[in-house]
DNA sequence: TATGAATGAGGTTTCATTCAT
DNA sequence: GATGAATGAAACCTCATTCAT
């Protein structure tokens, strides 16, 4: 009991750690971060960051891992309750939207700060990425079997083009000075994935 | 004649330099790259880059600025041959593919190198972007114009959307250990952004 | 009790800096002295100094303003105890050659190293000098109200001709190779301070 | 002929790189100053200041012994032309002043730039004040001889004397931001330096 | 467990000087 | 003689990390 109590402490203070660590990174980005400044914000001493995190990158990786961790999850989930295809694939976009949108430190992190260098993109972002990518092609696999999709493009083609286009509508939100909701985007956006730039002409009734 | 450089000479060593670094920026990443090394590799001493350029990020900059420009150059080239603007956002889409898959070193710096720190992206990549994504935008503003697109989707939205999807695709292939031919994915990756995701369904004759 | 240093072992720590380099700035020249010589000398590491001072300049400034600042306490304490304006003036400039006598390489620093640059002299070092040319010129002026000293002559000038002659003889002795006992030349100096050049002639009996 | 026509306009050169050099060293001070600049305002390429001078510091050497050895000259026949050592020591000492009062920029160079370290003070700048303080010396000397100066004092000390407070006067208003003329100062500082700072009492009559 | 003072490796850049033209 | 492009040595300082307390 007394070790759940010390426990639940210790877990504070490594999220107080963490927030701090998305806040300053965020504001100054991961090359200037100051170690400094984030164990200051967490309200503990230098060399303490160092009893709860390996170092500097661990911290970034901690913050991906964990955010993603969720945010895949809650992903699953929502798709876990769609029937259709096409539904679970708004669904998942949509909560991709949402999420970031709510935390515009933590987006800041995930579409600038995380992709500094290629070692740490092929080493850690991308195996988040990759996981994302494997529930988005799962989802265009399971509608192309079913002939809701199309099925002369190749799902993980498919998979990546879907997840770049959100991804670069949140990256343009991110450096917007005054960024225009991005929830008010997922509507035209997930009419354009679904249907395509053409008009579907009136060939078809 | 004194030391007066004749001015291909100057441009040659220029273009050795600017060469170097897109080698080591890509083999190192840029913040491991060392001046040293761009320098070795250029056949010059240290301080001559200085004489070439203001310093290591300017080199970043002119790697950018260089590529992007002659990049947009060819597109707007390319696009201006094609009547119908589908052909046209098909051929500058086929452009960038094969531009960066050309070059992979290149490729390596524009899809990671480039994207550092806010503060880079925001005042000097985005720029080159924002150039691009407006010329997308154009095309497709067109296109609705010409009732050969939907024009229910805001054409900003659309032509991020059709970047991001690309980028993605390139992005990929630069982290890939064994990558797949980009321009093999061209032809998949129109088809879908066309096209959408739904089988344009029986009810089509 | 965490890391709290004791104070007194941080003034040591911060003595130790301050005295290697006197010793290093005498020795090599404020130009050629190696930060890293400093803080060998020291007893630190190299970034150890700069945890006590802001650079290798704020280290001039604070040999400069410590012992300056002790010279003047002292100064103004002798003056004080003396009666009469000739007798504050003795005082004064035989403690002036004396401090310095005493400790070869700061006089080196306070004569040399000091008076490197018009910005440095102007913004720093004119500044204690400028503190000890007001007690002088103020003992001067006493002693010319109260007839002591003759009053035909400007105050200021009077001080800054003192305190030129004090200052060439002790500049010549940190500049000789085998340097004449600095003391031994008080009375000589103030016997021609306060009687002029001129032997008053037998004129006058 | 031809030779003596290239030899005036090799001297030209060398001087327009001296002024030059009097010029950016009282400016930005000798370590901010730029060869560069200086071969600019000379109106003459980097490399050909190296045609003229070893370097950078054999120009600050030019500087002073060219000026130095014409004031010397200049002082030596001032004094010739004077009968009594007084009379000698006061023409002098109003050359010294003038000279400087006449060119700030040299001033500058003379109070401070030469100043910088002891192995310049003690191999360079110190021969040529020591060849001014002989002369100072001998006239006191004779002056000493002559009964019109007192004799309880060494001559080099007293020679050291009045230059310090010549120079420290100098200095003075070579960092004042408003200099008062330094002219102005002779006088009160020859009655000084002359009669001293005591009154001749009332006892003499 | 927490602290925070101390560590020390490491790199961009400047600029006096050289030398091929 | 003149040029000016090229050279390359050299050092201050930062800051992630450690470890004695």
């Amino acid at each position: 009991m007394g070790g759940a109590l010390r426990n639940d402490a210790r877990e504070a203070k490594r999220s107080a750690i963490l927030r701090a660590a998305v806040e300053v990174f965020a504001e100054r980005g991961y090359e200037d971060a100051r170690m400094r400044e984030v164990a200051e914000r967490a309200g503990v001493a230098d060399g303490t960051t160092y009893l709860y995190f390996e170092g500097k990158e661990a911290i970034l990786v901690a913050i991906l891992e964990e955010h993603a961790k969720a945010f895949l999850q809650r992903a699953r989930r929502d798709a876990a309750k769609q029937k259709d295809p096409g539904a679970r694939l708004r669904k998942v976009i949509e909560r991709h939207l949402l999420s970031l949108e709510n935390d515009r430190a933590l987006a800041h992190i995930f579409q600038i700060e995380l992709r500094h260098s290629r070692r740490f993109l092929r080493q850690v972002a991308r195996g988040q990425v990759a996981e994302y990518l494997r529930l988005l092609q799962r989802i265009i696999a399971d509608g192309m079997a079913s002939g809701r999709f199309r099925n002369d493009v190749p799902a993980d083609v498919a998979a990546r083009a879907v997840f770049g286009a959100v991804d670069e509508l949140i990256t343009s939100w991110v450096l917007a000075e005054r960024p225009r909701s991005l929830a008010g985007q997922a509507a035209p956006l997930l009419r354009l994935l679904f249907g395509g730039l053409e008009s579907r002409g009136g060939e078809c009734k």
